[in-house]
DNA sequence: ACAATAGTGTCTATGAGACAATATGGT
DNA sequence: ACCATATTGTCTCATAGACACTATTGT
């Protein structure tokens, strides 16, 4: 209870020497995936297994796991694992969202996770069995999710929705090829909120985040000239945001 | 080594049967506190203990340390009590920065740190005998840093230039009152670079973070009005960052 | 009166919002 | 020719940057 005090004063130090036997919390990661499939902003959900001593026996949940100590060389990878597992995707946008640690989150004691949000082109994955993409609605998913992993969700759209007012993280949803109305849909569909036609084209193409291929989208319309993503993969910032209307 | 896989399917299931029995990683937290002393930023550093079997005896680090189970309801709850532990204040700005996990980061065996990041108005301090405000100079601590608490500092500084580029962030570090002219150094001490005085001003007032007290400072020229934080503690986002030079 | 800093005003440039106008394919 | 969507242009407004100007204290 108390007495392994000591051990947390001063940098992460053991205080004596060498001490660590004393309880640890577990560590866990989860990934956030979205997608964009059917014209809606989707996130990747798994159903947990169906074991008597299992918490939250065959609810939803995100994605993760226990990092593997012997497996793992880091957080990141880890992350990158589970996301490869699921989806087979390897290299799409993975960044850190914030770690979630109480005694209460998980029944099997105190937990601390990891999590991450990725984003994927949908056509580019290929899931699992028991894993499945589900719509946000209303700023959340539908279901109830197992552990804090609505919360942790909730985070995740909430920082999705507020870098894409400024940052050009959209493109990470993407296809290899795609036009500019399609990107803007993908804008408009994250936000929930339509944009203007001109000033979304002036930003977008002044940001030198995208170029032109050599090829035109055709349909029953004036074609539209596609694009693939610029660079190398890291999003651009903008100075202002697309303004709220209010 | 391997057989610990299965743990760590879908969700945070432990596959079997609530087996729980696998290495755990060493779970700490970390803060990095800010604050402005002698028109610099500065960082609070501890030195580690000096035993034959710590690890980086005796080097500068972040304050932080094993997450105490028996006494910590949550990571932000064990922050904040690093943060009292070590400063006396109390509910300054506290917000998470992310966490470090890797196999190698501490020679002890696999860890993860959940790092937070807190601003605080150097006044309303009082350190403890271990810790010591260092200032920042060309972006980082003069002195190396014991685990990677380099690399934590660096994503600290980083997130905080950002963050003062379009937020009310510096107004933490403010005593409980001060004027503008005041708060314009502290945004231009953080940014590394001069604002203008009449832009600042005007994004600044229109942003109704501060309120006027009714009092002046008086000098040997024009006094100045005073003002204090307003509304509740959250900081103020705007919409467009102050323009960067080039 | 003068120094020094606080605070305001003016002018210009940039980019968003609104929305109109034009372009180009399929049918 | 007509429809539907892509793409461009025009006009207005808000705000930052540059910088000049005014205001108010102590000395």
């Amino acid at each position: 209870m108390a007495g392994q005090d000591r051990v947390q004063e001063t940098g992460k130090g053991s205080g004596k020497s060498g001490q660590l036997d004393f309880p640890r919390p577990l560590t866990t990661v989860d990934v956030v995936i979205f997608t964009i499939l059917d014209d809606r902003l989707q996130v990747l959900l798994v159903q947990r297994p169906a074991g008597e001593e299992e918490p939250y026996p065959q609810a939803l949940a995100l994605p993760g796991g226990f990092v593997d100590v012997a497996k793992d060389r880091d957080l990141a990878a880890c992350a990158a694992r589970k996301l490869k597992e699921k989806t087979g995707v390897t290299s799409p946008y993975l960044e850190q969202l914030g770690s979630w640690g109480s005694a209460v989150r998980d029944p099997r004691g105190w937990s601390a996770t990891h999590a991450y949000f990725a984003l994927i082109p949908a056509d580019a994955s290929a899931l699992t069995s028991d894993a499945r993409w589900h719509p946000i609605v209303g700023g959340r998913a539908k279901e109830k999710l197992a552990f804090d992993h609505g919360d942790i969700l909730a985070s995740a759209i909430q920082r999705l929705r507020n870098k894409v007012e400024y940052t050009s993280l959209p493109a990470f949803l993407m296809p290899a090829e795609f036009t500019l109305p399609d990107l803007q849909r993908v804008y408009e569909i994250v936000l929930d909120r339509p944009l203007e036609k001109s000033a979304f084209r002036t930003r977008i193409l002044s940001a030198d985040m995208i170029e032109p291929v050599a090829k035109m989208r055709r349909g029953p319309n004036r074609p539209a000239q596609l694009y693939r993503l610029a660079k190398g993969r890291e999003p651009v910032y903008f100075v202002r945001t697309f303004n709220p209307p209010e």
